[in-house]
DNA sequence: TATTATAGTGACCAAATGGTCACCTGTCAA
DNA sequence: TTGACAGGTGACCATTTGGTCACTATAATA
């Protein structure tokens, strides 16, 4: 993505409107944050909801391209062990990548008053990851390295606790090492009782 | 509570405010809502601030009631059928009572930007329901009725999941029959797969 | 070189919004 | 009866905010 100013001013809108929502984000602010006077805003969107929109436009590209096509699928693991490591690999960067936590914040907080980020809300914290999680425990149990069970059900199992903590790290971000101390141990305990015993 | 004005626009406030945010709330529909002019307000209240924290007030008062002290713990139930019913009772209810889902909107598009919500919210969906049902996982390990494994963890793995389809349920009204029966399912699944089998 | 499109500025506007104030009215106590 | 007070009203005010416009500077182009 080239540096343009059309593409800063969505970088700087994600930052006001994660932190303040729409209503509360104005625009001299967004404007001021770019070193812009706020008339220069419009030479490159039509309005506030223009920026809106094209934020949510490329917020979608990225959730289209993340979860969207089933193609670029995570390597199955060839072990729990690397299963628990992966897994706290991705959880450690989605929670420390401040672009993502903005993200997370303005579709918790704009979940209720936009019919796009409610999709993208849904699809981020509830079918997305799961989904994906789905394929690798399949992957997984075909190979023998996790008990057969029905692995959408086992994915949400896994993927919605793991959430609830994420969201905590956002939320209380001093207790963000607790936090991940706590995934961790629920990572470990929930594959151990699911993991295949060796011959 | 009496039905005083200074009641009524509580409860006013938190439509508003659950439904358009702190910033998105104006006092003019506020009073307008309950009929009054906007500077009745002010015979009841200082500012929209201090609409806001009476309302914070009374939420914390109610969570006190129901998290806060272990005195009224919800009784052990006699048998993992039992569990399930007495949890999908509670979750139908929860999921339908319209003064809790204002308030679970609330708590979670205000938590970023009120300290005493994002407490309230942590409270809620994380540490409330999971130290309580803990507490009922504990006393049904006692009776032989569950597997003997950590209560907290279990009950946060338990809680968890629910609460994200519960979540679903604010967010997407229209999907709460299928989110309730995902909820059936996974309750099911989960208290089968901790059900101490019978001698 | 003259022209034109692009990007940016500051002054300005109208609407929305939180808050104040003088005033009204019914109730209740002295 | 009268005075105080609680609760309510509408007019008004200052600030904030999204948006417009005339104007400028610069770089590319005919």
């Amino acid at each position: 993505m080239e540096n343009t100013t059309k593409n800063r001013i969505l970088d700087e809108a994600l930052i006001l409107f994660a932190e303040n929502g729409y209503k509360g984000t104005n625009l001299r602010d967004l404007a001021a944050g770019l070193g812009l006077s706020k008339s220069a805003l419009y030479k490159h969107y039509e309005s506030k909801e223009d920026i809106w929109n094209a934020l949510l436009d490329k917020m979608e590209v990225y959730y289209a391209r993340q979860f969207g096509s089933l193609d670029n699928l995570p390597p199955i693991p060839d072990s729990c062990e690397e299963l628990i490591t992966l897994s706290m690999q991705q959880i450690h960067f989605t929670v420390h990548d401040p672009q993502i936590i903005l993200t997370r914040k303005l579709l918790l907080t704009e979940q209720f008053h936009d019919a796009r980020v409610c999709r993208l809300a849904t699809k981020h914290f509830l079918e997305g990851t799961a989904n994906l999680y789905a394929k690798v425990f399949e992957g997984m149990m075909e190979k023998g390295l996790l008990k057969k069970e029905d692995p959408v059900l086992l994915a949400f199992s896994y993927t919605a606790p793991i959430s609830a903590l994420v969201h905590l790290c956002d939320r209380e971000p001093d207790r963000k090492a607790e936090a991940m101390e706590k995934i961790h141990q629920f990572v470990r305990y929930f594959i151990a009782a699911y993991k295949e015993e060796q011959a």
